[in-house]
DNA sequence: CAGCAAAATGTAAGCGTGTACATTCAGCCG
DNA sequence: CGGCTGAATGTACACGCTTACATTTTGCTG
C-alpha cells in the first residue's frame, strides 16, 4: 500500500505531450486545444492522477489554505459559526486548517506550525490569541481577519458585531415590565467582545437612569452560568440577568429553576450569540445575535477578495431573538 | 505587505553556512555541532525564518496533515469528539484539515481536493462518505480510519463502539419498571451505526420476550426528535423511546412536555453519544456512550503509529450515563 | 501557395527543502 | 608529525509542478 502516485511527467508521456501541457490542462484560464485538454483530463481520471498541491504552492504561493484560529470546536457558539464558514470556504475551493487554541499551553507554537504551511489567510475566530502575536508570527504575510479586538489602524480586515440597538430594545422591554435590579454575567472579563456587550448594556440602562451589578467569574460554560447564578440568587435578588453568551444563560435558567425562582416572572434572562439550542422548547432564551450565517458570509467574502485589496471593516447589526425567558413578547 | 519570507539559502548565507546545515539545524535527530545549531536557530528566530512545509513535504512525503471527514461541525455529538481529536493531533504536531461533508453536493470533489494536499491520514469521522469512495480517491495512499461502516477485510484501521452490554443494562432497568411499549427512533436508517444501535436494542428486548416499533424518519436533529415524538405520542402510546442520539432524545422530551406527558413517569427516554448538554439539569437524559475522550485518544494513537504498521481494529465499550429521563437510578 | 499572425505546445529554469555522497576538519595514536 | 577515524559541513540533485520564453503548428489572406 501507500503506492506512489503518478506525476505530471508520467501522465505527459502517456498522453504524448509535455508536462507543461498537462499543467495547462489543469489550469482553468490557459489557452489550449480543447481536444488535447479533454484527452489529458480523461487520461488523468483513468489513472487517478491529481496534481500535487505542494508542488503547485511551491511556485505560486497560492495555497488555498485558510487557518481558522478558534478556542474550541465543542462550544456551540463557535461551532455553529465555524460550520457555516467552513462550508463557504469549501465552496471557494479552499480548505480550512483548524487551530484549536483553548487549553493549549502555547498557542503561538501552534500558529508558528500553521504559518509553515503557507496559509493564504488567517481568521482569528476566537479571542484566544492576540492580534499582535498573530501578525508577528504570520509576519504580515497573510491577511488576518479578526472578529474580536479593536484594530487601531493595524493593516487587517475585520468583521465585528453591533448590538447597541438590540440591547436597547431588550432593556427597554425589561424596564417596561418593571424590572430594576439588573446583573451582567461576564464570559471572560478581559475579552474585548465581553467589554463591548457590557458597554452596550450599561449604556442602555443608563438611558433609564439605572445601574447594574457585574459578575466577573463566568467562563462561557453552562456550568459557570449555573454556579454564578446559584450564588447570585441567594445573595442579591436580581430580577434580570444579561449573560455574555447563551450557554451561561441556560445555566442561569437551570439554577433559577433549581432554587425555585420562576423564569421569567421572578427573573428575566438574556443571552448572546443565538445558538440553535437557545430556542429549543426547554430553554427558549431571549438572545441577541446577528442573523445566522451573516458573519460567516462576510468573512468568506473578505477572504475571496483579491489579496492586494485594502483591509475591509464590516460591522454587522445584531437582532433580538425573543424567547420566553423575558416574558411576553413586546408589542411590535 | 505580503512580503516574501526568507529562505533557508538566505539564512545560510547570513550564518555563513550551507543551506544543508540550516536544514539539519531544524531536523531534530541530525548530528551537528551544538554551537552551530544554536547560532542558526537564533538567527532564524531573529529574522523570522521558518522552513517552508510545502518544500519539505515535496521531498519527504510527510505532510503531517490529517483530513478529518465530518458531516457538520455544528452538531455537538460530532463537535465534541472532533474537538478532542484535534487537540490530540496538535499535540503530535499534526494539523487537521476539516472536510465538512453535509449539504455538500459532491463530497467526493471535496475529498479529491484534500487528497491533493498529500494528507498523511484520513479519518472518516462521520458516515457521510463511503469507505470505498474514500479508498478510491486517496487511492490507498493514506491510512483511513473509519468509525462507521463494517470493513470486510479492507486494508483500513478502525475504531468502533460496542454498546451491547450498556443497552442490556438500560433495557433491563426499563422493563423492571414495568415498561412494555418500546420505540426506537432512527437517525438515518441506512447508517451502519444506526443499524448497530437498533440491533443491540432489539437483542436486549428479545431477551425479555418483547418487540418494538421503529420510527425511521429521524435525522439526528432536535427538530426531528420533536416532530416524530409529537406524531408518535398522539398515535401509539409508547412508554419508552430509545433515540439514535441525544439531540433527538431532547426533542422527544420537549415534545412530551408540550403534550402533557410526564417524563419519566409516562415516558422514559434514552439517548446515545453522551453529549455534554444531555446532562444539563433541564435535560438530564440517560445516554449510552463511551467514556469521554476515549475514542479520540484511540484515533490519535492509531494515527501516531508508524505508517507501515498493519491496520488496527479497536472496539470501545460504551457505558450508561444515567439521567432522570429513565426514572430512579438502578440499585448498584 | 507563400507569408504571416495567432494559437498550441515544448523547453528549461526555478520554487525551497532534504539527503546521499563527497569533502573537510579535529583529535588521537604510534 | 603522518595517518587514520569519526564528526561536521558542503555539494548537488531530486521532489512535482508552473511559467517565461522559444518553437512549432494552424488558419488565413493575398
Amino acid at each position: 500500500m501507500r503506492r506512489k502516485s503518478m506525476t505530471s511527467v508520467e501522465l505527459a508521456r502517456l498522453a504524448g505531450v509535455s508536462s507543461a501541457t498537462v499543467s495547462r490542462a489543469f489550469a482553468a484560464g490557459s489557452s489550449m486545444k480543447p481536444a488535447t485538454r479533454a484527452r489529458i483530463l480523461a487520461l488523468a481520471d483513468e489513472h487517478g492522477f491529481r496534481p500535487n498541491a505542494m508542488a503547485r504552492v511551491l511556485n505560486n504561493s497560492q495555497s488555498r489554505l485558510v487557518a481558522l484560529v478558534v478556542n474550541t470546536v465543542a462550544n456551540p457558539a463557535e461551532a455553529e459559526g465555524l460550520d457555516q464558514l467552513i462550508m463557504r470556504l469549501q465552496e471557494q475551493e479552499r480548505l480550512p486548517l483548524v487551530l484549536r487554541c483553548a487549553d493549549h499551553e502555547d498557542r503561538n507554537r501552534l500558529m508558528r506550525i500553521a504559518s509553515t504551511y503557507q496559509v493564504d489567510h488567517v481568521v482569528l475566530y476566537s479571542d484566544a490569541v492576540s492580534i499582535d502575536d498573530a501578525i508577528a508570527i504570520f509576519h504580515s504575510a497573510v491577511p488576518i481577519i479578526a472578529s474580536s479586538e479593536p484594530l487601531a489602524g493595524r493593516d487587517v480586515s475585520d468583521v465585528r458585531l453591533d448590538a447597541r440597538a438590540a440591547t436597547v430594545e431588550v432593556v427597554s422591554h425589561l424596564v417596561a415590565q418593571g424590572r430594576r435590579r439588573f446583573v451582567y454575567l461576564c464570559g471572560r472579563a478581559s475579552s474585548h467582545v465581553d467589554k463591548q456587550r457590557r458597554g452596550w448594556f450599561s449604556a442602555a440602562l443608563e438611558a433609564h437612569g439605572l445601574a447594574f451589578d457585574i459578575v466577573e467569574h463566568g467562563d462561557y460554560s453552562y456550568d459557570s452560568g449555573y454556579k454564578e447564578a446559584a450564588l447570585l440568587l441567594r445573595r442579591t435578588r436580581p430580577d434580570a440577568v444579561i449573560c455574555a453568551n447563551d450557554l451561561m444563560a441556560i445555566g442561569v435558567k437551570d439554577a433559577a429553576a433549581a432554587l425555585g425562582f420562576a423564569v421569567p416572572t421572578d427573573l428575566a434572562i438574556v443571552g448572546h450569540d443565538g445558538v440553535a439550542l437557545a430556542s429549543w422548547d426547554s430553554h427558549a432564551i431571549t438572545t441577541i445575535a446577528p442573523r445566522p450565517g451573516v458573519v460567516s458570509a462576510a468573512l468568506a467574502d473578505i477572504i475571496d477578495e483579491p489579496n492586494d485589496a485594502p483591509p475591509v471593516r464590516r460591522v454587522i447589526e445584531c437582532m433580538v431573538r425573543w424567547g420566553r425567558s423575558t416574558g411576553d413578547l413586546p408589542r411590535s
